[in-house]
DNA sequence: TATAATAAGGTTAGCGCAAACATCATTTGC
DNA sequence: GCAAATGATGTTTGCGCTAACCTTATTATA
């Protein structure tokens, strides 16, 4: 292994010096030495040693992503969070970042590993509603959460506006005829509830409330089994709201083992537009976030309070949009049904 | 921040010994020692420090993976390497491990990013055929590779028996009376390439075989592009094998925008046996390798070198199975075809 | 009893690097 | 022309921890 020390005795210099080389700290080192320094460095196949670089500068270059874990599934099935990390993975280091991944269960797992790796910042995916507050006072150092709702102050979040994707949401099938409608989502979190009572609201000033009974507990209960339920409430509804593309797709899956027909006996729109949703027969109807603005805004905020401490703290809403394709049937004129196999009526309405 | 002096000095006692309790070296403290320290450790918040530990042992537990980092797409967004990741970030922690995730584009970031952080071990995930022997040589650690195929020694490959995949495939169609078939997916790579060997093999041997432009370089050309050429050949192929889900995915798009029905028009098999294979209408028929046991192999093999270096190489090939659902049409009996809509043939054919 | 083995703990010397301060020219300002 | 500022480097110290060795009291063995 090669060593500062070892550059230092072959150029005839200090490590002081040398070291000085290796982080650019300019105006230190005349250009002849730097420039003889970095050529022995390199001949001799130097590689900084940054386990001893954090204990003696007390700056790791190590930002850790933390997701929440669940005990049954695994964060990283979920293409949201998947993609998520990818953007960071592309971003942070090439500012020289390493990115350390975990997955915890609980706020204590995670200021261990952030202390005990002197973590220089950190992300969060995932829901840390309740625990948002006892993490950010466990952990002086810059922490960015991502779709977290908490009146804790001081903290950095990138979300979305949900309640307006769930307005979006109603105004879409309103705007089809469809009245008589039903919503699907881990509704314990700040994210869905939000999206809950954008739809809910919009429902009920249009003069069609959303039924207490139409409001129900995705995935606690199989797709199936809510379907089941939808089918045969009475009147039943004709139009279901999922809150991600994901949970849609099981909701296809669902429908064509009942041999129900997606849009014509129930039209469906989801969240996300992930790219399944295209992949879907037929293609979903969904709310649109940009996944690639918000990974970048995420890494921005960590970047800018990591070069300047004193930057203030974020709490960033993205917009959403509607994305129209085929899985929301049009009751005005029923008779205009798409095809499930032909229909190319989707891609190009996006809605502002 | 609490280090093992404060814990010394209100213990009583030596930093040595509450090292030694603090990484259980039982013999050397006495149990009643060993209980105190804990507790005032435990009153302290005492939480080790990982970059010092790594420089004094010259042992880090970082264990890091690898992705193969292409220009325009992104690794984790392909569903297979996000759920292999997310395994592994499962299994290593838990063995008191630290996950690094690095994009390479080329062996000498590999080999810097390794050393730099001393870390102990390496997944790579994607194909590194190429790069594999000089990565090898580079680093002295142990490395396991996924899915690379190469006739170097002494390496550790987790695969599974993708020429069998190939012959399975062929199996399927040529068993429900298909002769004319065509082939999509990235040849470059070996994995693929043993795919693709494998299927014409079959078909050969079965007096059927595979014409050679009927092997089309996906993602390459896109998805609509070459079901245009498939449907315009004469005579046009009745099957298309494609190499991942997710691929055959992209092509059951394409061809709900072109117009042709699958299976009618166009039988499809995929591989993998991701969750989209379910979730595409009609289901998907594919070649299904089993995830969690590649990913638990992965992990134990770097855990058996780490605990054992002089542990000897492996190289292990899983086995894959044809999982038949909706996608393939039997062409013998024409009007058996089921219908896309309430189709309930799949999930249970399991051939071994 | 003398000797060796063992248990329980302490001491010393780094791991590779960077912050802080010290040194010694050479310039600059007036 | 002399103090002060600047530039280019060296020296010391220590980040928090562990490997390797050293010490002392206690116990087992011949």
């Amino acid at each position: 292994m090669v060593t500062l020390k070892d550059i230092a005795e072959r150029a005839g210099v200090s490590i002081m010096t040398v070291s000085r080389v290796m982080n650019d700290k300019k105006g230190k080192v005349s250009p002849e030495t730097s420039e003889r320094v970095r050529r022995i460095a390199k001949e001799m196949g130097y590689i900084p040693n940054s386990t001893a670089r954090s204990l003696a500068a007390r700056s790791s270059k190590i930002i850790a992503v933390i997701l929440r874990d669940e005990p049954a599934t695994n964060p990283l099935e979920i293409p949201y969070n998947a993609a998520f990390l990818g953007k960071i993975v592309k971003i942070l280091p090439a500012c020289g970042y390493s990115i350390m991944v975990h997955f915890v269960q609980n706020f204590s797992d995670v200021t261990f590993w952030l202390k005990s790796w002197n973590a220089e910042g950190a992300i969060f995916l995932g829901i840390f509603d309740r625990e948002i507050r006892q993490i950010r006072n466990d952990n002086q150092i810059p922490l960015v959460f991502t779709d977290s709702y908490s009146n804790v102050r001081r903290i950095n979040n990138v979300g979305i506006d949900d309640y307006k994707g769930g307005q979006l949401a109603a105004e879409c099938f309103l705007s089809h005829g469809h009245t008589r409608l039903a919503f699907a989502g881990p509704i314990s979190s700040g994210v869905i509830a939000e999206r809950l009572q954008g739809f809910s609201d919009r429902l009920r000033s249009a003069g069609h409330p959303l039924l207490p009974e139409q409001t129900h507990a995705f995935p606690d209960r199989s797709a199936a089994d809510i379907l089941k339920s939808i089918r045969e409430s009475d009147p039943a509804p004709t139009g279901l709201f999922v809150t991600s593309d994901n949970a849609a797709a099981e909701f296809y899956e669902a429908a064509r083992r009942a041999g129900v027909s997606i849009p014509d006996d129930l039209s469906v729109i989801g969240f996300d537009d992930f790219p399944v949703s295209q992949m879907l027969t037929p293609a979903l109807t969904t709310i649109r976030q940009d996944m690639e603005e918000k990974a970048q805004q995420t890494c921005r905020i960590l970047l800018d309070r990591l070069n300047n401490c004193s930057s203030p703290s974020e709490i960033l809403c993205l917009d959403v949009n509607l994305v129209e394709r085929d899985s929301v049937r049009d009751l005005r004129t029923p008779a205009a049904s798409p095809s499930p196999l032909t229909g190319e009526r989707g891609e190009s309405g996006v809605t502002p």
